[in-house]
DNA sequence: CAGTGGTCTAGACCACCTA
DNA sequence: AGGTGGTCTAGACCACTGC
């Protein structure tokens, strides 16, 4: 009996033009990421997947490299594939999502909800977002974001109306914001761009954040892109500075960059 | 007459362990960092490359797979491989020198020595750099860094002694540290660690960089590490806050995340 | 239309690991 | 010895670009 399960009964579509490399991928990486295959575990051996899928080796491996670059995956040789440990994953995903972020640093995330609303978007937000002057109806979002109950995060989101129209009716307390825009709007995220700066909190920020006036802070500001190169989200955010740090790794060989949020609380 | 260049003479060794398609590379590497190949050139179409060396199409194309994923060339379907442009990659490089980031940003970088010593390793300072209790003596260097004549970044930075004797008598003031660790001692940086914090100027800081105490900045830490993951050099700094902002920019899809500084004058 | 890179096949030999 | 991933070949069809 092999140590390893084969995927989950799932047919490669040749009709489509998504190629036969990608459609596996994604096949082993929903395996990963439902939690079918656990990190340590061994996939299949590409002459399995092979003989499974009714591909040729090189098509399989093309699949297996791509995984194997992004860390999802690790191959040894003589030994087989295995699901790689997640947390390399999620250094490059925090960004993404706070409630993730604060998990994986074995903190308790928590949200609260403070302005949901439409609005003309003020000047410099509509030019960040690229809103015709015609049409700079904005969804505005305001929530202070916890951890262990403490506020960490005091956040404003700026999304085009047009995007998402009836998104204030959303349940936006119970799941991500990112999650909704992906699955009722089909807003995918692409690439995103953040600036940090340090910041002396002003009396409002302060006071939500629970710290004094004229504290340091950092204002974090984020814009979001879809596939297209349109920008769809933008999230000013202020940050307490004696709780939040940012921690950059660089490797020189393989010109990596890991970036990352740590919290002392 | 063909629009690009073939590589100058170079052969591929078949008796050596080197995979052809790594030997390949190094040579196109080596065609575009020597400047034979410019930004925006085109290389030698595959099917040239696969006739010029005796290999078949799928070792050349593994080659400028590689070459592409880290950003040396661009490829595009039915035109194409094209050297592309090195400001994708200064990005990545740009943490290790402060003389090097100023200029791609456009600026004058300057840099006064405050102090030259060797001392005792502070206990933090020593741990981090795992220095065995008998030896914690240190190299220290105190450096005001300009762009423009105006002073940005106030530097401290830790080197064991034992790492590099008789630092002290070298000219720091008109080649980099990092070069002069490189030349002289043989450290040559492999990977970086770096932290960033908000932090409030305290007099002295402020007094440096010229503004008022109170202010808020950064305050950054660089762990510099080996090949042997053996840490080499400390440094910690403060930043002026309204002139210094961090961005970073991810992309979803190749999972890469670009890390860089920028200055307001 | 010819030339480019993108996808895919079927098969081979090798180096490495475990047993 | 048998299985794994690493390298490599020769050939095929396709999609996209530009003339």
């Amino acid at each position: 009996m092999p140590d390893y399960k084969l995927p989950s009964e799932r047919a490669l579509n040749h009709h489509i033009t998504e190629p036969l490399y990608h459609q596996l991928l994604l096949i082993l990486k929903r395996e990963i990421e439902t939690g079918r295959l656990h990190p340590g575990d061994q996939i299949p051996p590409e002459s399995q997947l092979c003989a499974k899928y009714g591909l040729s080796r090189t098509t399989v491996r093309q699949a297996l490299q791509i995984l194997a670059d992004d860390n999802t995956i690790i191959r040894r040789r003589g030994k087989g594939s295995f699901v790689a440990n997640p947390k390399l994953h999620r250094n490059l995903n925090h960004l993404y999502s706070f409630t993730e972020d604060m998990l994986a640093l074995g903190l308790t995330p928590g949200s609260e909800i403070l302005e949901k609303s439409f609005c003309q978007a003020p000047g410099p937000i509509a030019e960040a977002l690229r809103l015709p002057p015609g049409d700079q109806k904005t969804f505005r979002l305001v929530r202070v974001r916890l951890a262990n109950r403490e506020p960490l995060l005091l956040e404003t989101t700026f999304i085009p109306h047009y995007l998402c129209p009836g998104i204030d009716a959303k349940d936006l307390s119970s799941s991500s914001l990112y999650q909704i825009l992906q699955d009722y709007y089909h807003l995918n995220l692409h690439h995103a761009a953040e600036t940090i700066e340090a910041f002396s909190l002003d009396k409002e920020s302060a006071a939500r954040l629970g710290c004094k006036k004229g504290a340091c802070g950092f204002k974090i500001q984020r814009l979001a892109f879809l596939n297209s190169g349109m920008p769809f989200e933008l999230t000013s955010s202020v940050a307490r500075g004696d709780k939040c740090l940012f921690k950059v790794e660089l490797q020189t060989g393989k010109h990596k960059v890991n970036f990352s949020r740590e919290i002392n609380l």
